[in-house]
DNA sequence: ATTAAAGTTTAGGCAAACCTAAAAAATATA
DNA sequence: TATATTTTTTAGGTTTGCCTAAACTTTAAT
């Protein structure tokens, strides 16, 4: 399997979330930055490997076997994101890069060895669940705090803005990975929120509420 | 630099100390298993970009541009073996393929940090120099068993032949990475041997001699 | 010194993965 | 429903890195 090949699979799962009836080539290629005739070409060569079910003009579909090569490259990136980060001094919005080449190393040893030495890590750094070697996956369990009603409490696990400004305010409030949040109420005017974080109180806008994940 | 480039570079500097006067796209293309044809094509364009010195039939020698490109995969190659074989249960022989595939992943940061967590270690699992981030790299101190005379001593760092029945007789003579050995005498017309190791004398033959690496 | 052998380069092709431009199909709009 | 717009596919082209076969140099051997 061509590096090529791992990335689209990698990509129509994750897209197939938002399209489950079939991911067009527009969206697969936008999603890639490639142009849809190349996606049209590559998802032509995937359906003749029997890893997709492909109808021109209709999109593309994972069969079983595609879905298990996408989770393998999956967990080799979680496994990897979680490396960076827990081993070596990357912080979160340096490591997607990283693991998108490290991802493609092929190896089975090197990813059963990396998983033992990681301590059989359940979730990478964003939140996301990492697939067993056999493709199993956690549902994913990972919302804003937006998404959060009063009383709710999650624990931090990732951002969506790594802007620095937005970075250094979180460093500020003392948010962090790993933080427990617990939402105390919502103004109900600018959706603003009042949450808890180890005994004291403060104020999100809904932009920053939007832009702080949590896992419940 | 494509992966290609990097390996080509890679190799003519391994191959220069062999053939110092240049390396020839015979042995070159021996050398990465490729043919004759590829090699020239190759050297063409590296010339090209002025990392090689290339004179038709006459091989290629590195500029000093390209040396500084080699011995920055070099290094990442040994970084990536020392990990492998410190923080991950990889043998000598199995390190070589998968560190082969790492050592093109493109991250100045990575490889800081990975040098970093590996506490900036000097030498590779095979006891070859890693070279700093600038490209200086100490001289390789490492001999064949074979090429010492009696009176020196040496520590095992390493062997040319992984077959299972050579690592085995090496187990059963308790010799391993780190023992240290002398050389008690030579036999003269067969080129075998004594050597001593925890002060123990055993007879290694020539072939066996060949085959172990010592640091000096 | 010539010729034979070995090594090197050139020429022409192939596969992967991308591209642009034009044709075809599907969808949306009047 | 007919037309206009958008989306998708097809056709033909490019680059990288590999190949084989033929032509050309260099080196070795008589």
């Amino acid at each position: 399997m061509t590096f090529s090949e791992e990335n689209y699979l990698k990509s129509i799962y994750t897209l197939q979330k938002e399209h489950p009836k079939g991911v067009s080539t527009n969206v697969l290629s936008k999603y890639l930055e490639t142009k849809p005739a190349s996606a049209t070409e590559m998802i032509k060569k995937l359906d003749e490997k029997g890893l997709v079910h492909y109808q021109p003009y209709q999109g593309v579909v994972l069969k079983d076997s595609g879905a298990v090569s996408a989770l393998k490259v999956i967990r080799k990136h979680r496994l990897w994101e979680t490396f960076l980060a827990n081993k070596l001094d990357f912080s979160w919005d340096e490591i997607h890069d990283v693991a998108e080449q490290l991802e493609h190393i092929k190896s089975d040893k090197l990813i059963r060895e990396l998983d033992k030495f990681l301590g059989y890590p359940k979730h990478d750094p964003h939140g996301d669940p990492i697939p067993d070697e056999a493709g199993n996956i956690a549902k994913l369990e990972k919302k804003r705090v937006s998404q959060l009603q009063p009383g709710d409490t999650g624990t931090c696990i990732g951002v969506n803005d790594t802007s620095s400004s937005f970075l250094q305010f979180l460093d500020q409030q003392n948010i962090r990975l790993g933080s427990v949040l617990e939402i105390v109420n919502i103004q109900e005017f600018d959706k603003s929120m009042t949450v808890r974080i180890d005994d004291r109180e403060l104020l999100l806008s809904q932009i920053a509420t939007e832009h702080i994940y949590v896992r419940i």
